[in-house]
DNA sequence: ACGTGATTTTGCAGGGTCTGCATTTTTGCA
DNA sequence: TGCAAAAATGCAGACCCTGCAAAATCACGT
């Protein structure tokens, strides 16, 4: 993983709107290739050919050739994140993580035609599908700290500043993370995943938000003992 | 993903034994030179060196060098599902899954010792617990599948007969995949997840058995509006 | 407009990963 | 023992990825 943007102050020069462009450029390419030939005949020569760029300068952008297929979402994670922890204090945990969630997968809806490519890229390929969930799970951990977070709010650990991101000073926190966190962000991200892949194979069907919402309301209410009412013939 | 066995019969030659033999030779190696010397610096022909085969030959048991540090537990779904369809058909989905994978986590706290490099070595590094956390997730399709099937047993599509393999049969089982017995899957990868992770941090405080009784019992149940009593100085 | 320092791009060398193919070695069996 | 199938091996070659240093580009003050 590479920082995709550190710093928010002062970034929309002519320099960070081209970086932004090259970025796009070459997920953009390596997308529509792989859709086309494959992934596996996707090289990272070809990808930056196409992009317009040296092929070493890829590597100032992604560590790696697979991380182009896979970090197609990677801002997504942060904005749950605040929103999760911006959000009225009225609201559970499980709910304001499930609006927020709600909101995001609401406006990739928007952006349909490049996710639909990408989901095509990783229906087709089961490696990268399952880099590509990893990097989500990845997320839960930090899912699980931002609730915790919000549970605990003026906890003197762990309250606002993450700056302090040694190896050791994450470790601490993962130690400290109680159980519970960690179910809420474990549902939430069943829920997204479900609702995903759901949506990816049943095109059309339905909107992944009604989806999700519909998986995240039996998971966070458990699961009953008979199928739940296998929701009407709804198409 | 290579296939690790797939003909159960006839299989404890000489042959067959020596192949296992090999596979659990460069895992072994592979692990502990990686808790050594950490991963990046763990080649492949250092690996076989170490294990006594040539370079190419690991290629023929791994289909990448990663694979060696992720496939650790590979046999685990196999034997989960197995069991999960055999369970006495009084026990409801839930209880069979939840049941099976006790099981097996039971099983897998026996032989610690690789167990804990294995864990040693992802805790290390965050790439391959990205990649290993998504192999597992595949399972979970799998997994689901299973659920499937012992719900519907006797169903006219699906039952038995995994020999049809092909690309298209297996998008058209994940078509007609309802959404309970992913939920289902869910609850117990999850469950499993967070208590592997758990016990990896807070070693030896507790059995990987009861706190993964504990978290799958929660998420079966659904998540009470506030924390679940944080479990009573147990230990 | 011009110079200067900072940032980014690029080429290049080099080591590691992985595959196909032909050859040799080992195993199973009559 | 001899033969056929399976596995291991060597080798060539394509690709992935990284450090380093030079060149191109950008931001900014004068």
């Amino acid at each position: 993983m590479q920082h995709v943007e550190e710093k928010t102050a002062a970034t929309d020069s002519w320099r960070e709107r081209k970086k932004r462009a090259t970025r796009a450029a070459l997920v953009e390419a390596a997308v529509r290739m792989a859709v086309e030939r494959g992934v596996e005949h996707t090289t990272v020569d070809a990808i930056s050919e196409a992009a317009g760029v040296s092929p070493r300068t890829f590597f100032n952008y992604f560590d790696s050739r697979e991380e182009v297929f896979v970090l197609v979402g990677a801002e997504s994670s942060a904005r749950v994140r605040s929103a999760l922890l911006e959000a009225p204090r009225e609201l559970s945990p499980l709910e304001a993580l499930r609006d927020a969630m709600a909101v995001e997968l609401q406006e990739i809806e928007q952006q349909q035609e490049l996710w639909r490519l990408h989901a095509e890229v990783l229906r087709r390929s089961p490696e990268l599908l399952a880099r590509s969930i990893g990097a989500h799970m990845a997320d839960e951990l930090d899912l699980a700290e931002a609730v915790a977070e919000r549970i605990g709010a003026g906890s003197p650990l762990f309250s606002g500043n993450r700056a302090g991101n040694t190896e050791v000073e994450a470790e601490q926190r993962r130690r400290a993370l109680g159980l519970y966190p960690r179910l809420v962000a474990a549902v939430g991200a069943s829920a997204v995943r479900i609702a995903v892949e759901h949506w990816c194979v049943h095109q059309e069907e339905a909107a992944v938000e009604d989806v999700f919402l519909e998986v995240f309301d039996h998971l966070a209410a458990g699961l009953p003992e008979p199928p739940p009412p296998a929701r009407s013939g709804r198409r």
